[in-house]
DNA sequence: CACATTTGTCGTCAACTGACGACTTATGAG
DNA sequence: CTCATAAGTCGTCAGTTGACGACAAATGTG
């Protein structure tokens, strides 16, 4: 189908070229590479090819190859932004804040979470890179989690007047009843796509709730009265 | 490169064949063609390569094709058997058994259903599909947990004599409380590879236990005093 | 033993895909 | 206006990948 067998002609006639779309500084360019790619991978995945994504950027593909020297070096560097960039600051926030009552506190701070990190974005493509390998950075997110599911059940422990489990890996177990029920909230929403009748703020609110309901039972009876 | 081009040669050499490994009856090829393409897509993901599977199974890549028209339908076997077959059969089992208490009830329920069907493969598989499609027969899967959801609360308000919510929707996603914390026990095990120090068999009888103990203040707060 | 049937492999094609050399065009400083 | 430079595209290569035609070897029936 193609003539590319030959190799001699020189081939004087131009073809007409696409007439430079829209012309862009660098690093402007290279943001709107990074933001169209994070979503592109997060949509279909890692795999997900380098001609597609360039047509969404609106781009050649060649032309990615301008900013990053390979697809990998691209991912990367979404991963970086999208997945750890979110869990950067100071997410544990008002959560240490001991004037509020700790049902607020853990609904503001999942609400916020929810919205924030969450996201159909993060979401998939934290599941696409978990999938793919052992892992790509999960030191860093775990080191951050182990810190939060500590403070929350810290926090409810001292409202409630209550000893917190001496086994540390216990204890972070605890706190991934209430992380784990609304990390899977997202999880049906974004990835299984799910109903969503019930506003997920009612639901935060309620998972909450069972939380601190639930914790001083759970901590009694694996804690039983004879002190070990 | 290549010589594709005359079409003329007769070629009469014939190289060495592969000495045909193991002759198989049609019926038991198939089956380990199935079994080991569970194992290999719910790894690499179903954009993994017919030829490595093949070698995975100790087979040419083109015997594949003698019992799978194409990969998708090999996938789509595969699916219909991981994916939908754990989920038949008398799953409610003794859930709904009321002389049992319900604390117990769902312990057993869910100790068995964290093994047969959250596995490493049944995880990786339902992951990658969900992300891959909107659905694949979602509608199966979503029809049988409604079930189990709404089957849960019920049981659980039973005991405690509550009333259960007349909202449907809110109903299921109360029943989401228990399910998401177990499921998401489960993908950071198959998915995450968080660490796994604290026996599962454990964390589903705490799980259970916050869930019943959370169920009556979430009920009571949802629902107030002042009827609908 | 002969041979039809079934099980299995080789080799190849066409489309796909990451990467990159060669080239074109817009922009702005002098 | 001129030209260096940066922004951008075309075309192609080499390796990959799903699919399949042609052929080879094991099996068992008469």
């Amino acid at each position: 189908m193609q003539a590319r067998s030959t190799k001699l002609m020189k081939a004087p006639k131009r073809k007409a070229r696409a007439k430079t779309g829209v012309r862009m500084p660098r690093a402007e360019r290279r943001e709107q590479i990074l933001t169209h790619a994070a979503d592109f991978f997060a949509e279909y995945g890692l795999t997900g090819q380098t001609r597609e994504l360039a047509t969404a950027c609106g781009i050649s593909q060649r032309l990615l190859y301008r900013f990053f020297p390979t697809k990998a070096a691209l991912q990367a560097e979404v991963y970086a932004r999208t997945i750890l960039g979110p869990f950067e600051g100071a997410w544990l926030g008002n959560l240490t804040d001991r004037k509020l009552p700790i049902k607020q506190r853990l609904t503001d701070f999942y609400g916020n979470y929810y919205d924030k990190v969450l996201t159909r974005r993060w979401l998939r493509l934290f599941l696409y890179s978990s999938l793919a390998e052992g892992d790509m950075a999960p030191n860093y997110i775990s080191a951050i989690l182990v810190q939060l599911l500590e403070t929350i059940v810290d926090e409810a422990c001292f409202e409630l007047k209550l000893e917190p489990p001496g086994e540390q890996d216990f204890k972070r177990e605890l706190g991934w009843n209430l992380h784990g029920t609304i990390s899977h909230l997202a999880i049906r929403r974004h990835i299984y796509h799910g109903p969503h009748t019930v506003p997920h703020a009612r639901m935060i609110k309620a998972h909450v709730t069972s939380f601190v309901a639930g914790l001083p039972v759970v901590l009694e009876e694996s804690n039983p009265p004879n002190g070990e």
